[in-house]
RNA sequence: GGGUAGGUAGUCAAGUGGCCAACGACAACAGACUGUAAAUCUGUCCUCUUACGAGUUCGAAGGUUCGAAUCCUUCCCUGCCCA
């Protein structure tokens, strides 16, 4: 058992974009990487098995605040840890719940010594603190954990930022203490992402990474992205980002984003990325494809009885028609959340696979501009 | 044949003299969604107009009234009960 460890495999000529192998307990991850997101330890209306068999995902995300309120600690650990409780025998990434600050804000205070919740379940009230966090991460089990952070809203006034960026460095010194006094519950290691914030000011963001970057952690992670920016911004923001964190580790942008945010990142330097598009937006009927963005709620889709994307190495993409899952939407059954989720998770890990052959065969940068202007388009 | 309840926009369904182009629900059509309080939310939804606005509506035809989906008359149609 041993901590992550993060190898560099191929580089591009023509941009930062690299090719790695993560190595974890729970198994290796291949860069880059999109990560499904898995809020309540389940990735929405996709099975554990579909997860494996169609959608290829080699590590699933977590949510701290989430499985916190429910099941609970006493139900994870008895179970011993997520992975044992969800049947996930790969990696799993816990977010900390500092996304959870931002996006809960109508129900939470920020306070010196950590932030109070109140529970959108039951309105019971609740304190993170950071040590707070790193034990209920323990506890959860993920092989991946985040640092608590906050994360400001878009837009922030500079001294909010500011403010904000060096309460969120404090809580790292303290998760990092927390962290290092505290064992791996389960009998494999489990390794601490700092997070970088700093809002769209580049001097703020020059002094989060100097500061994440000192904490030498196995992997390092951009946060308070794609919160409502320009998409321009997002990618100036990253590349400085990515220019100032370590080249030996992985680095990891979250909550990002469309299919083209992950190629310009992948440019970039970012080699991990999680977002809940592909499966929130797949139940709301945006399918991603690899001839641009469909809304299978539109009536065009009708009498389409054309695969959902005949490219995508995936069982539910290549069987179901266009005007099946429609009919499946638009009758609300859950089959179809099923299948747009699936085929949406499977069509991101088949882009991020591509992109990896792309940079190892070396024109990484000419397919990453062709495609984006593909991706983006409106079917 | 007699009695009775009713006929409102794609559907269901409010309204019972002016505040009605007509509540609401559903359907339909379109949009949003980026570390998931989201199988959610928003808009449009008689016709024409980007909008302002204009024009036609509430089974049909007449009538009362300054004014009718709402009152009166006749007719047509539907449900239920009795023969």
């Amino acid at each position: 058992m041993a901590a992550l460890q993060f190898e560099l495999t191929g580089g591009c000529p023509d941009s930062a974009a690299r090719t790695g192998r993560i190595t974890t307990d729970h198994g290796e991850i291949l860069t880059p990487i999109f990560m499904p997101v898995g809020t309540a330890g389940s990735v929405k209306a996709v099975s554990q098995q579909q997860l494996k068999e169609e959608v290829k995902a080699s590590i699933i995300l977590g949510n701290t605040y989430h499985l916190y309120l429910r099941p609970g600690l006493e139900v994870l650990e008895e179970a011993g840890g997520l992975h044992r409780f969800n049947g996930w025998d790969r990696p799993i990434l816990t977010d900390s719940g500092g996304y959870q600050v931002f996006s809960l804000s109508g129900t939470r205070k920020i306070q010196e010594e950590g932030v109070v919740f109140q529970s959108h379940i039951d309105g019971s009230r609740h304190l993170f603190s950071p040590e707070k966090v790193m034990d209920i991460q323990r506890t959860i089990g993920g092989d991946i954990i985040m640092a608590f952070d906050e994360c400001p809203p878009y837009p922030s006034e500079y001294g909010y930022a500011e403010k904000s960026m060096h309460l969120t460095h404090r809580w790292l010194d303290r998760c990092f203490t927390h962290f290092e006094s505290t064992a791996d519950k389960y009998g494999y290691t489990q390794n601490l992402f700092p997070i970088v914030q700093g809002s769209v000011f580049p001097d703020l963001r020059k002094a989060s990474c100097a500061y994440v970057s000192g904490k030498n952690a196995v992997g390092n992670a951009i946060g308070g992205l794609s919160v409502g920016e320009p998409e321009q911004q997002l990618y100036d923001i990253c590349q400085a980002c990515c220019e100032d964190l370590p080249v030996h580790r992985p680095r990891y942008l979250m909550g990002v984003g469309t299919p083209w945010n992950i190629l310009e990142c992948i440019a970039r330097g970012v080699d991990m990325f999680d977002c809940v598009m592909p499966t929130r937006n797949g139940r709301n009927a945006m399918l991603f494809t690899s001839r641009g963005v469909i809304n299978i709620d539109n009536k065009r889709w009708e009498k389409d009885f054309s695969p959902i994307d005949e490219g995508i190495d995936c069982a539910f993409s290549q069987f179901y028609s266009k005007a099946y899952l429609r009919h499946l939407i638009k009758s609300k059954e859950f089959l179809g959340l099923t299948i747009a989720s699936v085929h949406n998770l499977a069509f991101y890990l088949h882009l991020v696979r591509e992109a990896r052959t792309h940079i190892l065969q070396g024109d990484f940068l000419s397919w990453k501009n062709s495609q984006c202007e593909i991706l983006k388009q409106r079917l």
